[in-house]
DNA sequence: TATTGTTATACTCTATAACTATA
DNA sequence: TATAGTTATAGAGTATAACAATA
């Protein structure tokens, strides 16, 4: 059973099998959930991605770039592009420690450290908002289970 | 109590308070989707985009591009990359109706049918293999949750 | 030799704006 | 005038490969 479009009424089309899939389920949420994270994020001139990488820094005190590029999932030369953004805006230092100068011990500035604390108070404000239609447990039994998926 | 890293054993750092987001669980969670979901699809050279376009268009027969981008939430200007693909590989068929000789007219070819056919069936093998270690009830509440977020 | 951070480069995805043909 | 599809172009994000410094 095929559906038509009706030109009067333009209904949101069928989307066939799309519906029972997690995957898709999942991409759609994210789609919903990304102007609200942008803006939330835009007071700080942060995206994403930096306020991930603050955030692994913040408690990961000293912590090498090659971790925070494993720990991000992405590659050695994303995370330099990303240090550069955030050392530029003063919130994290690189230094070369004598034990290994080869590498730079990412930590964040006084300053860095206050907007981390302001953003990941609005971050959680976020949150709430785009979970606003779930109970308690409801948003953490889907933690739970988005944990388990993969 | 911030935890130093340990040199001798590498173990996962900590990622402060982005465990605690559902934003954040959902992108990782699509991230560990991606492999497989490539994998899938790779048989048939379809991307993630192109599979989600060919099955709209198969649910909905003769529908216009523009509707189309509507759905797929990109702009026009990418539905065209995605037909230009898809007409390439005999899926789908672009027409002019009468009714309005501006727009095309989107269905899918026989063989579009027979693959999206073969393809859905492989997702919803993808679908079922990343949702593995969870039992039906809890795949149900998953899709029911995230319909809710946002 | 191997690894770290860096740079240069390219590729993918997507958006914006201008163009055409129809309405 | 306004809209549909198309084209050209640009931007963001990320990857790969080559390089210098260090191990």
């Amino acid at each position: 059973m095929t559906d038509r479009q009706d030109p009067g009424a333009p209904a949101l089309p069928a989307q066939g099998a799309l519906d029972e899939l997690v995957g898709y389920a999942l991409r759609r949420a994210q789609l919903r959930l990304y102007e609200d994270l942008h803006a939330t994020l835009a007071r700080w001139q942060m995206t994403p991605a930096r306020f991930s990488a603050l955030t692994v820094i913040g408690a990961n005190p000293g912590m090498k770039a090659t971790t925070l590029a494993d720990v991000l999932g992405i590659a050695r030369s994303g995370v330099v592009v990303l240090l550069n953004g955030l050392q530029g805006m003063g919130y994290v230092t690189r230094s070369a420690p004598d034990s290994d100068r080869r590498t730079v011990a990412l930590d964040l500035t006084p300053a860095g450290r206050a907007a981390l604390a302001e953003m990941t108070e609005a971050m959680h404000a976020h949150d709430r908002h785009v979970t606003r239609r779930l109970d308690p447990l409801e948003r953490q039994t889907l933690l739970s289970l988005l944990a388990r998926v993969g």
